[in-house]
RNA sequence: GCCCCCAUCGACUAGCGGUCCAGGUCGCGGCCCUUUCAAGGCCGUAGCACGGGUUCGAAUCCCGUUGGGGGCACCA
């Protein structure tokens, strides 16, 4: 039997970082297996839906590389499927009407179990089960009725979903029985935490996939770290490819405890996918990214660029702090200068006339100034650093002087040595 | 209140009864390299929540306690 399996978000707005987590584990099941991953909206509770979130939604997932079979379903398309088995329900005793709402009649005694893939075994005793309400009195099904309907409809295998819904998985375990479907297999991964222990949310940092996208992040990296939250191949690998982590995901290596999402380790592992990039995939990402933040930044520029922080940075997002000296003017601070007038005023004139002027020739120049001056290299370059990147933290200096080009460089360190006297 | 789930370094985890005085990664600290910042190299820091069992032997199995989290809608 092939594996099926789905994502059913309802539109109610931006894709939250644990759902696309736990869509990454159905994902990885799905294409590990060989079987199809499907994507369905439920959408019966259209008071609380977004008009943009289902296009948000697949944006998201397209982002992340996480690609769907077959047509995308909305649940408002079944509710007539679904009222025609309420009515079956109802006239086979299974169901009653209860203030012009349709009750689903659980079982009084016994428990209903399953083994849950990532949990092992779970019992609930029945009389502790609601009869649950499966058509609301406006005729709309409720969730718990239509979901596992359409899973049943969809032939979904597995139902891999956070752990938030343990407590409806015997209900509609009775409700597929009652319908004589096949029951899927539940595996119930635990949700996302912050630093706090306390489940992730806004104050935390970034919690949607657009936020983290944004920020510049590279989305083979979050789903690399996505990933190891709550699975492990092993215990000392944690850099895969999308294509090991499908070839080695498994189900059953799922951890059924929660874990707290760390930012850090997240930018220390995009920090390493930037600089594994080839170096033109590199600046075309930079390319693309800053273009969607609003930059109109020369796309030329940027490239040339690029290498120059390719491997400082950790985000996309950082590139302005670090290069945005090409791109506009600067305003040193004084003191940043550190009273490096001297070493500014001979600076300006050992590049003046420098043939070539490229990094190698210039840093000959500088380093051959600093000397002049008796400076350490640390003590003379700063000053220069800031005068010319108005930061003192930047690309390689002699790179950075090559690229901002002769006639820029001079007008700043002209106007700094006059700044710090 | 009732029901359910979870529990190894600060964090993510490996460990599925002996090979563990617990391994890897992030973080953190130190050193090296160095024009800043990174990156890189080396060294180090730190953990089986607690209490009972079971067993020749427990991080690993069982029970309890404590601590977290979730659920109890005509929301999904």
């Amino acid at each position: 039997m092939s594996v099926v399996v789905r994502m059913a978000p309802s539109p109610t707005g931006l894709l939250h970082i644990g759902n696309v987590r736990t869509a990454l584990f159905n994902w990885l099941f799905a294409r590990h297996e060989g079987g199809e991953f499907r994507l369905r909206i439920e959408n019966t509770d259209t008071s609380r839906e977004v008009a943009e979130a289902v296009d948000q939604i697949q944006d998201s997932l397209r982002w992340l590389g996480l690609d769907w079979d077959g047509p995308l379903t909305f649940q408002l398309d079944r509710i007539e499927d679904c009222r025609r088995l309420a009515g079956q329900l109802l006239s086979e005793g299974k169901a009653y009407e209860d203030e012009g709402a349709i009750r689903f009649r659980m079982p009084d005694e016994g428990v209903t179990a399953w083994d849950d893939v990532v949990r092992g075994r779970i019992e609930y005793p029945n009389d502790k089960l609601e009869d649950v309400v499966i058509v609301r009195s406006d005729g709309r099904p409720t969730y718990n009725f239509a979901s596992p309907l359409e899973d049943v409809w969809d032939g979904i295998t597995h139902v891999i979903r956070g752990d938030d819904h343990i407590p409806n998985t015997p209900k509609q375990l009775n409700i597929i029985r009652a319908v004589g479907g096949d029951v899927p297999v539940y595996g119930h991964v635990p949700m996302i935490n912050g630093a706090d222990g306390k489940p992730l949310s806004k104050r935390h940092g970034s919690v949607n996939v657009q936020d983290f996208r944004a920020e510049g992040y590279l989305p083979e990296a979050l789903m690399n770290f996505l990933a190891l939250l709550g699975w492990a191949p092993d215990g000392e690998t944690t850099l895969m490819g999308r294509e090991e982590l499908v070839e080695r995901f498994s189900l059953e290596r799922v951890s059924p405890s929660p874990a707290q999402f760390d930012y850090q380790k997240l930018d220390w592992m995009n920090g390493v996918y930037v600089r594994e990039l080839a170096p033109g995939d590199f600046s075309h990402r930079l390319v693309l990214w800053l273009g969607e933040q609003g930059y109109d930044w020369d796309a030329e520029l940027v490239s040339r660029a690029a290498p120059l922080v390719q491997e400082k940075i950790a985000t996309l997002s950082q590139f302005p702090a670090y290069a945005g000296f090409l791109f506009h003017d600067v305003e040193p601070d004084p003191a940043e200068l550190d009273g490096g007038g001297a070493m500014l005023a001979a600076a300006t004139e050992a590049l003046r006339g420098l043939e070539p002027f490229d990094a190698a020739a210039i840093e000959a120049a500088l380093r051959a100034t600093a000397d002049g001056l008796g400076l350490k290299p640390r003590q003379a370059f700063q000053p220069v650093r800031v005068a010319v990147t108005g930061s003192r933290v930047s690309p390689g200096l002699f790179e950075s002087i090559e690229l901002l080009g002769r006639a820029t460089s001079l007008n700043r360190l002209e106007k700094a040595a006059a700044a710090s006297g």
